[in-house]
DNA sequence: ACAAAAGTGTTGCACGTACACCCATGT
DNA sequence: ACATGGGTGTACGTGCAACACTTTTGT
């Protein structure tokens, strides 16, 4: 394609920060590098874009190169684009989120060869992360909280049923705080947007709790008006 | 510099939207573009990222081309790459809001030659912008009102000394509603970051109201916990 | 029977909301 | 005197926070 503008030594990327939720923790899927610079670093998960395609577009084919997952949530939250951020030359990166079902993906093996393995990290003890990844994923975690608040995002981290203990065991691990059990079920229940099963949880040697799904054809229905002065 | 990375036709840029409020209305500095694509069109301001500067840089270099002011409050909020957002290439676009006090720049004189001239528009009634300009600028108005919830951005937009009645409009004027005076009122006192001063409105035709500032110390000593949490 | 987690209500407080009239000032 | 916006208080309802014990189930 003819330009007409002048040409940069630059590139840009997408970086993701992949969130998952297993054993009462939250853990973002880190990547041991491949490549130079930062070779046998871990980082977070990463590419550029390619001159075709929308920068949405290669969020989504980042992921799928490394998880082999398609249609997951994602959504962009910041741009970083200091100019030493990358060693080797002028790269602006757009970082993403994305909220993963951990179970069935615990062993996520890259499509690609820039990475030799992925592994999950809890978010509490992250490595050193190459580049400037440590302030990229801290950026992360605050807009992943606030967004919380006024989104349902936490039923894209959890199997499609779900317990009331598990939810708020995943609040609990996205605010880094705990809340008190009687009103986090009053609270979540009043919304009524949690469909109860007539199902109980299996396997487990105490009482069985039941087991509720979110049901996003109501959630919109309540929200309808709220939605449309959300971004 | 020697990237050791492909070069691409691409580049990137930021684009301003520039927030003031003038005679009870929310206003946007819009330029009327002097170079193709989109010659004489309206459009934000925005131009293409230096290879040697941040995009921080970028955005307090480009506003300060455009209104020769330096030391405003900029924040970036989304960065759009569609492939084909720009007719002539490749051109990922990193926005920024600002807000500034309007008095004293009614008529703001670009330094460069890119903008013919420019103009305050009122945000309700903005003409067809050049690229995707018209998204850009919807984008930024959602955030903007999201931010005002939980962040003293409202004074940015106001003189040093105001009225609790221009406080009120402006915070009409982004939300975009009525809102009640008496409690609007209480609610702001209660969070005892305003200053009463010993002085009131002149030039009134009618009584005049006590003036205030915004008291950035005690903002701080009150909301110190909560701003950690902030991005 | 015991261990482990499920499940359940009430009360006080803070906060938001609705609402209408008199006051001070300049012309 | 009149026009214009400045300035003020109360009552109600909602939502949030604090708090501890009984129930169910599997081993």
């Amino acid at each position: 394609m003819e330009t007409g503008l002048p040409k940069f030594d630059s590139a840009f990327s997408i970086d993701c920060v992949i969130f998952g939720f297993d054993a009462g923790e939250l853990k973002v899927l880190l990547i041991e590098r491949n490549e130079d610079p930062f070779k046998d670093w871990w980082a977070l998960p990463g590419n550029l874009v390619e001159n075709d395609e929308s920068i949405e577009d290669a969020a989504t084919r980042i992921l799928y190169e490394l998880t082999n997952l398609r249609d997951m949530h994602m959504e962009q939250f910041h741009t970083f684009g200091e100019v030493k951020r990358h060693p080797l030359g002028r790269v602006i990166t757009v970082a993403y989120y994305a909220l993963i079902r951990i179970l069935g993906h615990k062993e996520v093996k890259p499509i690609t060869q820039y990475a030799k393995k992925t592994s999950w990290h809890p978010v509490n003890t992250l490595p050193k992360l190459g580049f400037d990844h440590n302030e990229i994923f801290e950026t992360s975690i605050q807009k992943l909280r606030r967004r919380l608040s006024y989104q349902p995002i936490a039923f894209e981290l959890l199997p499609e049923k779900f317990t009331l203990t598990q939810l708020q065991l995943l609040y609990e691990a996205i605010l880094n705080k705990k809340l008190d059990k009687r009103n986090f079920r009053k609270k979540m229940i009043s919304y009524g947007f949690l469909k109860e099963l007539d199902e109980k949880q299996k396997g487990v040697s105490y009482r069985a709790a039941k087991l509720y799904k979110f049901d996003k054809r109501k959630y919109f229905k309540i929200f309808q008006n709220d939605m449309n002065l959300e971004s």
